[in-house]
RNA sequence: GGAGGGCUCGCAUAGUGGCCUAGUGCGGCGGUCUUGAAAACCGCUAAGAGGGGUGACUCUCUUCGUGGGUUCGAAUCCCACGCCCUCCGCCA
């Protein structure tokens, strides 16, 4: 949810924020009229209330003979409130409803546009030259190193998802791990967090809205499972005031992530770019919102990082305002270069909500006047699944053996080289 | 699956229709005293919404798990729901 009082003080800078989203920017104008009316009758039913509340008291302290007198003033008081008090909350749900259509506000300097309207903030590395050989794509390489098996995996639980095995297993834990070691070393707590949540969480951190349909949802419990540990870490911490005098409080979360993939039928239905069930290292920050911005910089330095120690071409983009998602009010992608498909995927995704998230899940902390105030949250990706796809493709071997990057050696107790079984 | 207990201002508790403007203890903050500290004593001690003032502030309303209901008036009475905990059974 949007802070009203941005709203109310710049409207325009919201509406135009819907415009380089690509939305109706209409819903902005209906939710100052919510907010408007909400306002109204609040300070109406007030009134009203305080009335009553004096008038009922006299009447425990009256003399018998003004009693009657008294108490039919009530009455007409008791019905009055009630009608106030049914418009106030008439008035209420209208504006959470208004609330709820607005996305976050994008931060100045985001591309306008949609998917395609991203800016290349910069490219890293060298692409591997492969001199005299055609490279292999991941799902090969995997079944000749015996580390990914998607046949036995779509037998046993349909598409999308894979049996990682062997060598796969212990390279996805290595990388894991080295991802939750950086993470400690800068000062993160690692956290492995509940893979179900209940609906207000899953709600709060906006994944219900526009992308309801990618949710997986048990009916009998209803609880959901979490696409990203981005989700149980946020709710973490709802519902309470944070010290944050001692800087940004910093989790690290590796969960497995659930995705129903819906309407993207056809889309990389080959190999473990895009499936149902996935693990992933996230890190999540609450900080001061006016931190935020740089909270979010060093978030990105943070993957890269992680990108540098896997030996990565990638480039950085700047997600356009339209493919934001409604939380976000920036976003930054790193993606990796996919050699066989001549292409860079994202392997890393940082948004930074601002106070959006926060305001839905009350999270907040006190400011240097000892003030409650709603908090920013942040995220960003420090290892994925997938990113196997990229650290396979990109060392590969003529002979379908794959190098390990030196820095992720320690992790695979000394490895240089994954052969095939 | 069955049975029971609970949900009050950070924590623990009191509170069975108007004296609750929610008391007390702990913790926390400030002060007195002290060379300093402890102890003792004194004071303060939640959140949200709306309004007024440049501001330190201030006024009003709401909140005792949530939502309904009864009543002039509800933490307190009635109904529904949610959540937490314990025990039994079953399973890992």
């Amino acid at each position: 949810m949007i802070d009203l009082r941005l709203l109310r003080e710049d409207t325009d800078l919201v509406r135009a924020s819907q415009a380089s989203r690509r939305e109706d920017p209409s819903t902005v104008d209906t939710l100052l009229a919510a907010a408007d009316r909400r306002r109204d009758a609040v300070g109406r039913a007030d009134t009203l209330r305080a009335e009553q509340n004096t008038t009922s008291k006299r009447v425990g302290k009256a003399a018998p003979e003004e009693r009657p007198q008294l108490m039919a003033r009530a009455k007409q008081l008791a019905a009055a409130v009630k009608a106030a008090t049914a418009e106030e909350s008439a008035a209420e749900a209208a504006l959470r409803e208004a609330h709820l259509a607005v996305p976050n506000v994008i931060e100045d300097g985001v591309p306008a546009g949609g998917e395609d309207d991203y800016v290349v903030l910069k490219e890293v590395g060298n692409r591997p030259e492969f001199d005299g050989f055609a490279p292999k794509d991941h799902v090969e390489l995997g079944q000749l190193l015996g580390a990914i098996d998607t046949e036995r995996g779509a037998k046993v639980s349909g598409a999308r998802f894979y049996y990682l095995t062997g060598q796969g297993a212990l390279l996805q834990l290595a990388l894991l791990n080295m991802a939750v070691v950086q993470a400690v070393e800068t000062g993160f707590t690692p956290v492995i967090t509940p893979s179900l949540v209940r609906p207000e969480v899953m709600g709060g951190t906006g994944f219900l809205g526009a992308h309801a349909a990618e949710v997986y949802r048990l009916e009998a419990d209803d609880l959901y499972l979490v696409g990203t540990s981005e989700v149980p870490l946020a709710g973490l911490h709802m519902d309470e005031i944070l010290d944050l005098s001692g800087g940004p409080r910093r989790y690290a979360g590796w969960s497995s992530c659930y995705r129903r993939e819906a309407g993207s039928y056809g889309k990389d239905t080959r190999g473990i770019i895009r499936v149902h069930q996935f693990d992933k290292v996230e890190m999540f920050s609450y900080c001061d919102p006016a931190d935020a911005r740089d909270e979010h910089g060093r978030m990105l330095a943070w993957e890269e990082q992680m990108l540098a120690k896997v030996e990565l071409p990638y480039r950085v983009i700047d997600v356009a305002a339209g493919d934001l998602g409604s939380s976000a009010a920036r976003k930054y992608d790193c993606e990796a270069w996919i050699p066989t498909q001549g292409r860079y995927r994202e392997l890393t995704s940082t948004s930074n909500c601002t106070t959006f998230q926060a305001r839905r899940l009350n999270i907040r902390f006190r400011d240097a006047g000892g003030r409650p105030q709603t908090a920013a949250t942040l995220n960003g990706t420090l290892a994925t699944t997938r990113w196997l796809v990229a650290i396979l493709e990109n060392h590969q071997q003529p002979d379908g053996s794959v190098i390990v990057p030196t820095a992720l050696r320690p992790y695979l107790g000394g490895r240089e080289v994954l052969e095939p079984v």
